[in-house]
DNA sequence: GCCAACGTTGGC
DNA sequence: GCCAACGTTGGC
């Protein structure tokens, strides 16, 4: 099982309103490196949920509920047949107890490497394992 | 197919 | 509000 950070912009959709919907198609990524993470989901992965904006934090954890499939606003498969503008379903696990900041992880030499930090822009990654146990830990969330 | 111009994102 | 980074678009 994987794990994926995902980032949102709070007041477009944020984590609270996850935990209030209790499942939500994430939707609306077109960048071609955050499909490519996108369509490497399955169901049962997990997603750490990152906030931009004012507050820069990694706020909560989320289970990836379906495998990636197209998203019906925008149908459309790859060369390869998969779905071009691939969304997941998302259900909340859990809000973090202590948010991560952003901050934090770039004072932190072991996140030297990490996208969040090297790639401002990415909105969608795959987190090792590593640094999953880490960021976890940092936020006080269930491993 | 290359490259310049432009737009968008996200941190400060 | 500004600026840097970077992706995308459009002309050649």
């Amino acid at each position: 099982m994987a794990t994926y950070l995902l980032k949102t912009e709070p007041s477009d959709y944020c984590f609270a309103d996850l935990q209030k919907a209790g499942t939500c198609r994430w939707d609306g990524v077109s960048n071609a490196a955050a499909l490519i993470a996108m369509r490497s989901m399955r169901k049962g992965d997990e997603v750490l949920v990152y906030h931009t904006g004012d507050e820069k934090a990694v706020v909560g954890l989320a289970k990836v509920t379906s495998d990636p499939f197209e998203d019906p606003e925008q149908p459309g498969k790859t060369a390869k047949g998969e779905p071009k503008f691939a969304v997941v379903t998302l259900a909340p696990v859990a809000a973090a107890k202590s948010r991560v900041t952003l901050a934090a992880i770039k004072a932190d030499p072991r996140f030297k490497e990490f996208p969040l930090v090297t790639q401002g822009r990415l909105s969608v990654m795959a987190v090792g394992k590593t640094l999953d146990r880490l960021l976890r830990k940092m936020a006080g969330l269930p491993g």
